[in-house]
This record gives C-alpha cells, sequence and structure tokens, in this order.
DNA sequence: AATTTGATAGTTTTGTTAAAAAAGTCAGGA
DNA sequence: TCCTGACTTTTTTAACAAAACTATCAAATT
C-alpha cells in the first residue's frame, strides 16, 4: 500500500479543479493539456502522469458532477410522500443541474464527437438512477394505493424521461438546428415541463 | 393567358414526380439536377426553365407531400367523438406520413443545412395543423362537459407534440449520434408513443 | 411566342499538401 | 514516486488546384 494517496487524490482533485474551469469556460476542443497545466503551474507531461489522456480527464470531471447528482436524487429516495412531488424533484434537480453546468455540456451542442465511448456509460448511469427513482415513487403510490397498478412502472418512466427531453421552445417558429436548448430558453423550457408533471401524474391516478 | 398551362402544369407533375423519386432514394445533396434531367430525357436548362433553383424544386416536392399530409388532418378536424380518438389519429396519420416518405427527409439526419429557409415556414404549416386539430379537439371535449376547462388548449397541445416528438428509443444504453429516428425504430417509437397518450388523455380528464 | 438545348460562366465540393498546433511519450533528474 | 524538458506523433488549419455541380443565356426548335 501507498502511504502517499492522499496527496496524489489531493492532486487529482487539483487537476479536475482546473480542468472543470476550463471545461466550463472554452468547451473541450477549445481546451489545452498545456492551457490546464500551466494554470496549475506544472508541466503538461504530469497531467499525463495522473490521466492517461484527455478525454479521460474530461471524463473524470463528468463522473464527479454525476456523482453529485446521483447523490441529491439518491438522498431523496423513498421519501416522497406523494408522485407529484418525486416528478418535482427530479425535474427541478435536473434543470439546476443543466444549468449550473450548462458550458460544461458545451460539446452537445456542437458535435464534438471525438469524446470517448464511456462517456455514454456515464450517460447511462445517470439515466438509470432517474428511471429508479421514479418508478420506485410509482410502485409506492401503487402500494398506497393513491394510484391504480400499473404492469411496468419503468416503461412508464422512459416515456416520462423521453417526454421531458422533448420539450422545446419555439412552437410557432421552429428553428433549424437545435440541437441543445440555448441558455435563455432553459427557464422557459423548465416551465413547460412543470405543465407536463401536472398532466402527466393526473394521467396516471 | 397562356393556352398552353395545363401542357406547362402536366410537365412540372413530371418534374416534381421525378424528383421525387430521386430525393426518395438518394437525398437532396447527393441528386443532381442533371440525374434529374436525365430520368425525363431533358436538358438540365429545362428545369431551370421551370424551377428557379434545386431548392425551390425540393421544396415544391415537400410542398406537395405537406399538403397531402394537411389534408388528411383537416378532413378530420372537428369529426372525432373523443379526444383520444383524435390524439390517436394525429399520431398514426403522421406515422404513416414518415414511414412512407422516409428518406426523404435525409437531409434532417444529416445537417444538410443549404436549404432555403422557407422549407420552415412549411415545417410551421404542418406544426400549425396539427396544433389546430388538437386544440380544437380539446375544445370539443371542454363544451361537451367531458373533460374540465383549460386555460390555454394551445399551450397543452405544443406540449404534448414535444412531448411526441421527444420518444425515442434505445432506453437503457442512449445512443450518441441521436438527430432523426432510425428506420427500424419507427415501430417501437410509434408504440411508446400511443402509451403517451393512453397517459396525457388520461391527464386531462 | 412558348419551349428547349448546347455551350459556358460561376460557385461549391473535394482532394492535396505544407505548416502550425496540439496530443502524447520518454529518458532521466530530484 | 513524482516531476520535467525535449522529443515524436497525431490532428487541425490554410492554401490552392482540380473536379463536380449549379445556374445562365444566346440561339435553335416547335
Amino acid at each position: 500500500m501507498n502511504a502517499s494517496n492522499d496527496q496524489q487524490d489531493i492532486k487529482r482533485e487539483k487537476i479536475l479543479e482546473a480542468s472543470y474551469q476550463r471545461f466550463l469556460h472554452y468547451g473541450y476542443s477549445k481546451t489545452t493539456m498545456n492551457e490546464i497545466a500551466g494554470d496549475l503551474s506544472m508541466s503538461k507531461a504530469l497531467l499525463y502522469y495522473y490521466f492517461p489522456d484527455k478525454s479521460e480527464l474530461y471524463m473524470a470531471v463528468m463522473r464527479k458532477l454525476a456523482n453529485d447528482y446521483l447523490k441529491q436524487l439518491e438522498d431523496k429516495l423513498g421519501h416522497f410522500t406523494d408522485l407529484r412531488e418525486a416528478f418535482l424533484f427530479q425535474v427541478n434537480t435536473h434543470h439546476d443541474f443543466i444549468v449550473s453546468n450548462y458550458n460544461f455540456f458545451d460539446f452537445f451542442r456542437l458535435n464534438e464527437q471525438n469524446l470517448p465511448d464511456t462517456i455514454w456509460e456515464t450517460v447511462g448511469q445517470i439515466r438509470g438512477a432517474e428511471i429508479k427513482l421514479l418508478a420506485n415513487a410509482i410502485q409506492a403510490e401503487v402500494e398506497k394505493n393513491n394510484i391504480k397498478p400499473v404492469a411496468n412502472p419503468i416503461e412508464i418512466v422512459e416515456v416520462f424521461l423521453d417526454a421531458l427531453h422533448g420539450i422545446k421552445v419555439g412552437g410557432s417558429l421552429p428553428h433549424k438546428k437545435l440541437n441543445f436548448p440555448h441558455k435563455e430558453h432553459l427557464d422557459e423550457i423548465h416551465n413547460k415541463r412543470l405543465l407536463l408533471i401536472d398532466i402527466f401524474v393526473k394521467g396516471l391516478k
């Protein structure tokens, strides 16, 4: 066992923090390893001592963010008094998560496809946690006889999450290249999602 | 007044038909004016006699398709016995429309952005007709006291259409570059949409 | 006069190559 | 074990020529 693991971990954290700031401001492709190293007053080679390559570094930052988000969801798992509250919690938490890390996800707006496939693992993990949270809430409501039994809670939650994801802005004049919502539209989208929750939850009753 | 307008219109139709076949098989950017002209055994210059440019030709084909679709919707406008029937009709008609013209919309999957802005007019027109159909159905139900009054039917329909649009496949393992659904997934998506209708319509009651 | 075309002009896409920038490696120092 | 400067390899960018395609037009045909 290595006695200096603490020191290593601290340095790793510092690297993650500096990288996060760069990625947040400039996105993945406009951030260079030299710049990150420069911010930390260390050599670029040292970065490669701690992380195998650039995309793994990005992934590590992403995983940290994802873990914070997952923790928020899991802390509340099973502590809801009704279904609407659970759905609201999910949507609000998600909204806050996106808003506060908006620029970090630049690469989703542009198609910076040069990212590792393992990123979809993390995305899938997040989705899994969301599904678990909501399916659990539905199950609890069924057992309390607040809503009628459903054949497959997970299927319903998946449709719900997809539906949420489809909510966009610009109803009358559709915009052409809409990959990722624009920052100033996030609140409007959030409001529409709240409306969807009202209808959807009522439909399950 | 020109006596040969009929002949012109017939030729225009022939051009539209040939162009449709080409666009359907090869998409916009992989279809050349020479090829269309070749299919019709006419000179390329003649195409430019009938249509101002390539994108306007594509638009003309698109408008023809859109008109067929709009006609289907408008024929049924106001002839529904209940809300669910109206929503089902919209989703099924839309599904058939996409399936039968799938390859024509290639340029939506790839980002063939070199299309005229006026295309969004047509897209908006379609969306407008869909909204009109469904908002009308909701209003009718309200007046028959089958569902409770709603503040803004259009807002609800917009959320519904967005939600439909968000339904994708690959719940567990999200796929990276999902712009437009893959052809073999259309049926699965359609089924999920039917589930969404069940819940949504019930939520409006 | 309305249609049609061959020839051609103008523009966009594609392919090539060289220089610059960035990613990634490594032998060796502290 | 941690760290660096110098180095190699890979990717991005820019410039430019060739090819492909769009679009135009004067002249021929009906």
